[in-house]
Order: structure tokens, then C-alpha cells, then sequence
RNA sequence: GCCGAGAUAGCUCAAUGGUAGAGCAAUACUUUCGUAAAGUAGAGGUUAUGGGUUCGAGUCCCAUUCUCGGCUCCA
């Protein structure tokens, strides 16, 4: 067995650590799994009573009495009657449950590895640190507290999670609490507030956020962005219905795959409804609403439009996870002899969309296949699936992507290519894909007809350049930590009088800017130029227009950058050539 | 859904069971200002909602709604 990196098993020693404390304050407890994670370690306890978060600095010091004292970790090899006989004497359910899985998982075990620091002993197959002294006691820190399935399974009882972070040395657990601590200012919610993008209400309901005009400003840039992409690339614009009749995700499987989570609609009418949880079907029923030629393939279809889930309520937060979730989602109906192509045109556009947000490059590709062990997850055929995770491994190494596979992340109905990126407290989320479609296509009888005037049934390729307006939005607040490049911003500019004598040439700049199409506004308040302009700081408004006497007899303006601060004096023609330059060169 | 924490002015937060308060924002007046916080004043509250305990509840108890940290799930 490879052994993990020495940061590992210092924090996996530290999880045993933790366990002997929770033994010493609480000798009835029983424990579960204590492994190393990103960052640190955690511990699970079936515990008699509930931890506060005193409890936390408690632990800590017996933790680090533990370390001062330097106890051994004794490693020993007892026989599987033993370990379960100590186990049950030590009234320790789950450890005698995990020794039933070793067994369960290798019948011929005749042994299992413990080690035991000081009092304590636990079920585990190391490799741990020789003693305790080997931690720096000033480079780990107790964090949470909270709740967590036993095994990971739901329907198990829930325990009590302790999660730790650890390092090599105090420096790099400063870093960390640092990282953590920018990670808090950036937060989406957070900022969403201070610069007034969005906002929820109780009466509307948890997961429905309401975008403000400049959240609203935000979403439709982005949409504008996205669909002159994809137009380059031969899409056309569809629209659909928020709705429809269940039969729909019947035929296409949704219903099944969504179960509890699609809405249902009551009419007042004889036919109920449901709300879309996907667009696919819908913007199928356009292509199925013709007869079609091989010489009209490919077809692609784009929409940027709302559809629902109804999430578990614990797993909403903020712009993350909504239930009603504005996608911008499309489709490619082609022949197989066009498919790659398609696929890599996608990946071009992918690639196009987050250059010009200066995102790419910091993600890595997954191909998502299915999970071999159990078909019946999805639809289809094998034989089609085998041909399209060929085809997908193809591309990835044709576009030189380095896909890395991996097993039960396709989609219900085929595989696909999976863009992960890392949110600022380094957390992987899945934003574009490009997914590969046999089977639908042949569950709606989808068709062309050929050279020959045969029937054939199209391929059809889904793709999501950036997922949900909602989540998306949350990423680039937290990746400019709100300062959006020009072309994003709500508010482009500021005009600042430096006293209302002069608020009449302010509001003739304001005004130009505004006919020039750029969102501009203009503060007129008798407050001081220097709150004014600290204000507009805030709001990260990028250019604040500075105009005074000087400026207003030389029909010019004093600029002031966001970044950069003043930029000095120049003509309204020439600062108007260079936004319009700035905004041209965004992509 | 589960485990835990929480909800006080628009925002950030105070208030041993005994008259709800501050800073910022907003408003008015004064100031007319040159690159990150001028001054003064008044106003702003059914302490999330509904019940209960108590002479008396922001504070204690119960329920509901919502938020946050996790678990499970996921775009």
C-alpha cells in the first residue's frame, strides 16, 4: 500500500488525538471514523449528550496536553475474535460493525490493525505518527461542530462531527484562517446585500431570489454574452413554456429521475401540470414539430430560461442551490458523422466564454461516465453508450483536454465532459458540460430523413456554457469579490460635482454618457467630495467622473479609476474612446 | 429531510426577567468642498410570526417561518 504524504497522517494522528480527548471528557462515548480531509480532519461520536462550542476549546486543551505528553502510537495486529471481543467489552457498536465489514469485504482476514494512544484504542489500519510530540500544537485548531449520517448514509443515525484543521507548521494554518477570512468577505451573500444585486423575501419563499435592477443588469450582460458566443457558433434562439404536462418527463424519463422533486401545477381544468425541471424536452418538441432533412442537421437550439426543483429545504443557500433556477441551456440535433464536431464547437465556446471572464485555465476536465456496476440508472443502450464515452475520450485528447474519468457522474441518459472549477474557499463545482445523447432522441422517435429517403433517428449533444444564471452569478461575485470588469458592471460610473455649483456640467456629462448607452448616474448631494467618492469606492462603481471649475472651462473631466485611483485630467471625447475601447475588448 | 446555531431600526451590532440603544445609511438644515467618512437636528421598532409561563418577556418554554454551519443531494 502506497503510503499517504506525511501532512496526512499527521492529521489522520490528530483524529485519534481528538477521539482519546472525547474519551477522557466523555468515557461513555462511542466512536465512529475519524479520517484525514483537505485541510485537516474530523472525528465522528455517538455522544450522551450535545456539544457546545465550549466544548471545542476543552477538547483543544486536552489535545494539546496530549501532544505535550507525547504519548506513543502503539501499533498492534490482533486476531478478529479478539478485536471483536475488546470492542464489545468497550461497548463500541460501530467500531465492532466496521470489523464486521472488513470480514464481510475479506473473508479470509484473519486480523485487524488498532493502535492505542495512551487510553485510548481505536480500529485502524494507519499509518499514524510515531507519538504525539511530532505535532506542532500551534499549527492545529478544533472548527465546527455538526451533524453527520453514520457512513454517509441517511437512513443511519446521525452523530456528532468534529472537524479540525491542521498543518505542518502555525504559518500555514495563519494562511489558511487568512484564506478563510478573504473566502467571508467575498461571499455572494454577503456582497450581494452590500452592493444591492439581489435579494429574497420570506412572503416569495426560500430558493426564489429576486434580482434587483443592477443584479438584473448583471444577469442580461452575461445572457448577451453568452448568446452572441453561441450564435457565432450557428445557435438560434428558442423559447419555452415554464410548464407542461407530465407526460412529457414521462416520455423523456425525467419523471422518474426527478421523483419528489418536480412541482406539480393543479389546474382547475381536467389536465394538471408540471413545472419543467429541465428544458431538453421542450425545446425537442420543436424539432419533432417538422418534418426534417439531413441538409437542415445540425440544429442547434439555445434558451435562457427558468425551471424548478423542489430541493430538499436544507439544501438551499443563497444563489448556490435555488428552486427556481434560470438556465441557459442548448442542443444540437445531428447526424453521427457531425457529432464530434459539434462537441468540439461546444468546447469552443466554453473556452471563448471563459477566456473573456479570464476563468480558463483554472479548471480541470472530467469525463463523466456511467456507473458500470448499475445500468438501470439511465436510458439507452449500452452499445450506444460504449460508442459515445469512446467518442468523448476522443475529443479530450484530440483538444488536448486531459479529461480525467470518472465513474457514475453521466447524465441519466449518456456521458459527458465536465468543466470543474473552485469556488474562492477551494471547493469544486461542475460548470460547463457537454454531454452526448443517443437515447432520447430514439424515446421521442425523433427523425430526419436521409440521402436515401430513409427515416434515421438524430444524435442530439446538450450543453451548459454557464449552468444557472443564479450559481454563475454567485461564482463571478466572489471570483471579482464584486468588482466587476466594465462590461458587467451595473453602475459604470459615477459623475462627482465637486459642489453643486457645478452639478448643472455634471448632469450635461451624465447625460452624454448616458446617450452613449453606458450606466452612468450622477451624485449631487452636498455631502464632501471625499465621501462621495469613498461611497462609489464601495459600491466599486469603475470610473468616477471628477468635475469641478477647471473642469468645467476646459469642457473636460478629472477621471478617477477604481484601481488605479486618479487618472487625471482628459477630454469627455477621448475618456468616451476609451471606455467604448475597454468595452470592445472584452472578449 | 437530518444534527446544531441563530433571527432586535434599511445595514452592522448592544441591552443580569424590570422604560429597547449605538454607529453607519436615509431625511432636513448648515457647509459649497479637488480624490476613501464635514457639522447639527429630528425621525426611524408590534424585538421574525403565533401561543404559553410570569405582577412584568427582546430575554424563559412550545410551535411555525426564515437564515447560517454541516450531513445527504445537486446545476
Amino acid at each position: 500500500m502506497k503510503k499517504p504524504p506525511k501532512i496526512e497522517i499527521l492529521r489522520h494522528s490528530l483524529a485519534h488525538i481528538l477521539a482519546a480527548a472525547v474519551y477522557e471528557m466523555l468515557p461513555d462515548a462511542k466512536f465512529g471514523i475519524g479520517p484525514a480531509v483537505e485541510n485537516g480532519f474530523y472525528y465522528d461520536f455517538d455522544l450522551p449528550r450535545t456539544l457546545i462550542p465550549e466544548d471545542l476549546e476543552i477538547l483543544e486543551e486536552k489535545m494539546r496536553k496530549i501532544i505535550k505528553a507525547n504519548y506513543k502510537f502503539e501499533k498492534a495486529n490482533i486476531s478478529v475474535e479478539e478485536a471483536l471481543k475488546d470492542f464489545k467489552k468497550a461497548k463500541q457498536p460501530y467500531k465492532i460493525e466496521l470489523i464486521k465489514d472488513i470480514k464481510k469485504e475479506n473473508p479470509r482476514a484473519k486480523t485487524v490493525t488498532i493502535y492505542r494512544t495512551g487510553k485510548f484504542v481505536d480500529l485502524c489500519s494507519g499509518p499514524h505518527i510515531d507519538s504525539a510530540g511530532e505535532i506542532n500544537p500551534k499549527a492545529m485548531k478544533l472548527a465546527k461542530i455538526s451533524g453527520a449520517y453514520w457512513k454517509g448514509d441517511e437512513k443511519n443515525k446521525m452523530l456528532q462531527r468534529i472537524y479540525g484543521v491542521a498543518f505542518s507548521n502555525p504559518k500555514e494554518l495563519r494562511q489558511y484562517l487568512a484564506m478563510i477570512s478573504e473566502a467571508e468577505k467575498r461571499d455572494h451573500r454577503k456582497l450581494g446585500k452590500e452592493l444591492d444585486l439581489f435579494c429574497f423575501s420570506d412572503l416569495v419563499g426560500p430558493g426564489l431570489p429576486l434580482f434587483t435592477p443592477k443584479g438584473t443588469i448583471i444577469i442580461d450582460e452575461l445572457q448577451k454574452h453568452v448568446e452572441s458566443i453561441c450564435r457565432s457558433y450557428g445557435f438560434q434562439k428558442v423559447s419555452t413554456p415554464h410548464l407542461a404536462k407530465i407526460d412529457l418527463f414521462e416520455k423523456s424519463g425525467h419523471k422518474q429521475k426527478f421523483g419528489d422533486e418536480l412541482f406539480n401545477v393543479e389546474s382547475h381544468h381536467k389536465q394538471n401540470y408540471v413545472l419543467k425541471p429541465v428544458q431538453c424536452p421542450h425545446q425537442i418538441q420543436i424539432y419533432a414539430s417538422r418534418k426534417r432533412s439531413y441538409r437542415d442537421l445540425p440544429i442547434r437550439y439555445m434558451e435562457s430560461n427558468k425551471q424548478y426543483r423542489d430541493e430538499k429545504p436544507g439544501e438551499i443557500s443563497g444563489l448556490n442551490r435555488v428552486i427556481a433556477i434560470t438556465v441557459e441551456d442548448g442542443h444540437s440535433f445531428c447526424r453521427l458523422g457531425q457529432v464530434k464536431d459539434e462537441m468540439k464547437n461546444m468546447v469552443k465556446i466554453i473556452r471563448d466564454f471563459y477566456k473573456s471572464l479570464g476563468l480558463w485555465g483554472k479548471h480541470w476536465v472530467s469525463l463523466s461516465v456511467r456507473d458500470y456496476s448499475d445500468f438501470s440508472k439511465y436510458i439507452g443502450e449500452k452499445k450506444d453508450w460504449d460508442k459515445c464515452e469512446k467518442m468523448l475520450k476522443e475529443i479530450s485528447d484530440e483538444m488536448n483536454l486531459k479529461a480525467i474519468k470518472r465513474e457514475g457522474e453521466a447524465a441519466l441518459y449518456g456521458p459527458k465532459l465536465d468543466f470543474m472549477f473552485r469556488d474562492t474557499l477551494g471547493k469544486e463545482i461542475q460548470i460547463p458540460t457537454v454531454q452526448l445523447d443517443f437515447a432520447t432522441p430514439k424515446r421521442f422517435n425523433l427523425n430526419y430523413i436521409n440521402e436515401k429517403g430513409k427515416e434515421e433517428n438524430p444524435i442530439m449533444v446538450h450543453r451548459a456554457i454557464l449552468g444557472s444564471y443564479e450559481r454563475f452569478l454567485a461564482i463571478l461575485i466572489e471570483h471579482f469579490a464584486g468588482a466587476f470588469p466594465l462590461w458587467l458592471s451595473p453602475l459604470q460610473i459615477e459623475v462627482i460635482p465637486v459642489s453643486e455649483k457645478y452639478n448643472t456640467y455634471g448632469q450635461k456629462i451624465n447625460s452624454l454618457l448616458l446617450a452613449s448607452d453606458i450606466r452612468s448616474i450622477i451624485r449631487e448631494s452636498s455631502e464632501s467630495l471625499g465621501k462621495r467618492i469613498r461611497a462609489a469606492q464601495n459600491q466599486k462603481i469603475n470610473y468616477m467622473l471628477i468635475v469641478g471649475e477647471k473642469e468645467q472651462k476646459s469642457r473636460s473631466i478629472a477621471v478617477r479609476d477604481r484601481e488605479k485611483g486618479n487618472l487625471g485630467v482628459m477630454k469627455i471625447e477621448k475618456f468616451l474612446e476609451k471606455i467604448k475601447k475597454e468595452l470592445k475588448d472584452k472578449k
